[in-house]
This record gives structure tokens, C-alpha cells and sequence, in this order.
DNA sequence: AGTTATCTACCTAACACTAGTTAGGTTAGG
DNA sequence: CCTAACCTAACTAGTGTTAGGTAGATAACT
């Protein structure tokens, strides 16, 4: 299950962890040396300052998350398979990381952070955004100005619903929510 | 503008502020201390520890949100009233104050936070919950299950439009999950 | 081939600074 | 004179960051 690559890999696989349960200023580069099993250092030695895991992290965050997604221009026509598949991908962190997503977390706390690492969160929010409005387009034949608000409803409740689930402890908040979109959009 | 009532009051205040741009982490007593114009020990003769402040903060910011939104049951029946008012006390928050609500800031660091504060964020989503499940039974005599969906439904997604909408630096955004919301349901 | 230099990935040790917190002193108003 | 509301001053424990060192691998030169 664990495939230790690169020591580098390893700090920025506890960072994101740590971020999405605390908060960018939720823990610090000796919790993440401790954690990997070196000295704080050497995590300065593969990215000289906090700023730049917080940016690497985000960064690879954002491209799994939008590749995990695939084409938004190949699901079937009229069919809730769309929003199933971004529910799908929101559920995965709540229920088998038991984790938030990685940016509600730092566009909470945007203002604490270094504006590299925010802007970094914004682009992720953008992406999705994109993604949604270009697959409600192409699947439902909307016009822009629908899909563009449809688009902001799903990414919103969906980054909501986790806050939410995950704060009263009951994954069914998240699944009301999910199923609240699919009854309006199927 | 500024009703300068007591310190402890000023102090509470403060770090509201500060929690809802940089999180519960992202600011120390000393920040607070320098903002209200007193010592360090001073914030600490009227919270003995900074979870104190935290735990009086959000329970204030709650009563006072609650208490705005006045009586679930005094809306008129099948009117998009309800849903106007609730969305309007998020609204303010973007708008006038130019900040997130406190607990979704709270409930996406809650793993980085004393337990004293982060129920007290729990606290805040609960009653709000419960506050829409009544509004929405009273005003479109839902099913208990689908009050409950719908309720779940429209927090999430104003909390989430919130983040989004802050993160983007675009209010649009929150006024186009506002409006999907509205849309759906009328 | 054997020596030398360079590079990588870590280390020890310290830095200046900030965190939250506490003990004990001062001062002004009732 | 008591109490409330502040203060000075300090403490311990952490914060991110840096300088400089070292063992081992790799490459370069003679």
C-alpha cells in the first residue's frame, strides 16, 4: 500500500495530510520531519521555505484532482453520470481519506496564507469551475450563462458539504447534499 | 461607527475579525493585544487561554446569527421569502464585512483546533440546520426528509459559495449559487 | 586504474523570533 | 482599602530558517 518514492514525495504526501486535517498554519516543518523521519533541514533542503510546500502541494493537488476527472466532454448526453462523477470524486476525499478537500481548507484560511500558496488554491477553484461548466455545455446543451451558475452551485455545495459532514461527524450531511443536485439535475 | 464598549468586548471583536480572514491559527494574542491597544497579559486577565477566546467568539457570532434570522415559523407560506432572508445574512458577510463566515473558517481547520472550539463551530452548523428544516417545513410543508435534504442543501452551498466567492475575488460567484438556489427553489 | 572533484541527501547546531502563558506589581474608581 | 483592569517582565516551548559539515555515489582527469 505504501510506495515510498522519494523522500521529497514522502514530505509533500504528509504536508497535504496535514494541511487538509489543520490548516496551513496547522502544523509546522518539524511535524513534517517527524513524520517522514528526517530532520527539519533537510526538508529545507527540498523546498527552502513552507511556502513552497504549501505551493507544490496545491499544485499537485489541483492536477490529480482535475486528471482523476477525465474528459468533461465525454459523458453521455442528457445523463446525471456528469455530476455522479464529481460527486464521485468530492465523496472520495471525505469518505475514504476521511480528509477535506485541499483547498476548501486554504481558501478558508486565505487570508492567513502567503499569497503564492492562495493564489495556487484559487487556480484549483478555477479548474473545477471550467471543468463543470464545459461538461453541463457539452452534456446538457446549456446556455453559458446556466451552466456558468449551475457550475458554481455544484463546486460550492459539494465543497460545503464536506465542511459540513466533516464537522458534525455524519457523512450523510454530504450525502444529502449530493442528493439534492442529483434531484434537481438528472 | 465604532462603538467602543469594553475591552473585553473589543477583544472579542478583534479576533472574530481575525479568525474569519486567517483562521484560528493565523493570528496570536499579541496580534490582538496590539489591535485593542493593551499587553499580551492583559488579553490573558480576560481569557485566561487563547481557546477561551475562541469558544466566546464563535459562541457569540452564533446567538447573534441566529437571532437575526428572527423565527423559522413567521415567513410567509410558499414565498422565496425565507430562503432571501437566509441567503441575505451570508450576503452580508461577503459583502459588507468582506469576510467568510467564522465557521466555515473553523470547521475546515477543525483538526488543528482545541476541541472546546470546534464544537462550538458544530454548534453553529447544527442550529442553523435546524433553523431551515423548520423554515422550510413551515413555509412548503415538506416532508420531514426533504426539509432536511433541503436544508443541508442550501448551507452547504452558501458556506461553499462564501470560500469560493472570497478565494476568486469575484462576489458573482455567491450571487450565482444564490441564484441557482432560488431558482430550484421557488 | 587510481586519484580527485562534484553532487546529493542528509546531518548537527544554532539563529532570531514568536507562541501562549504566568507571577507579581501599579493604579484608579467605588 | 478593595477590586478591576491594566502593567512589566519573564519563561518555556516552539517557529521558520541558515551555516556548515559528512558519507556516499557519480563523474572527470591524468
Amino acid at each position: 500500500m505504501k510506495t515510498a518514492t522519494s523522500k521529497r514525495d514522502e514530505i509533500l504526501e504528509v504536508a497535504e495530510r496535514m494541511i487538509r486535517v489543520a490548516g496551513y498554519n496547522g502544523f509546522s516543518t518539524r511535524d513534517i520531519a517527524d513524520a517522514v523521519g528526517i530532520k527539519t533541514s533537510s526538508v529545507h533542503y527540498h523546498f527552502p521555505a513552507k511556502s513552497d510546500i504549501g505551493i507544490a502541494v496545491t499544485e499537485r493537488y489541483t492536477k490529480r484532482f482535475i486528471e482523476a476527472l477525465g474528459d468533461p466532454e465525454g459523458f453521455p448526453k442528457k445523463s446525471p453520470k456528469v455530476l455522479k462523477t464529481y460527486i464521485s470524486a468530492f465523496r472520495k476525499a471525505l469518505v475514504k481519506d476521511k480528509k477535506l478537500c485541499l483547498c476548501v481548507v486554504l481558501g478558508a484560511e486565505s487570508g492567513g496564507l502567503p499569497p503564492e500558496v492562495s493564489s495556487r488554491a484559487r487556480t484549483f477553484f478555477e479548474k473545477n469551475l471550467a471543468w463543470l461548466q464545459i461538461a453541463f455545455k457539452a452534456t446538457y446543451d446549456l446556455k453559458p450563462a446556466d451552466s456558468r451558475k449551475r457550475a458554481a452551485l455544484v463546486l460550492a455545495s459539494l465543497e460545503g458539504g464536506l465542511v459540513l459532514a466533516q464537522s458534525l461527524g455524519d457523512e450523510r450531511v454530504f450525502e444529502d447534499v449530493a442528493n439534492s443536485l442529483l434531484q434537481r439535475f438528472q
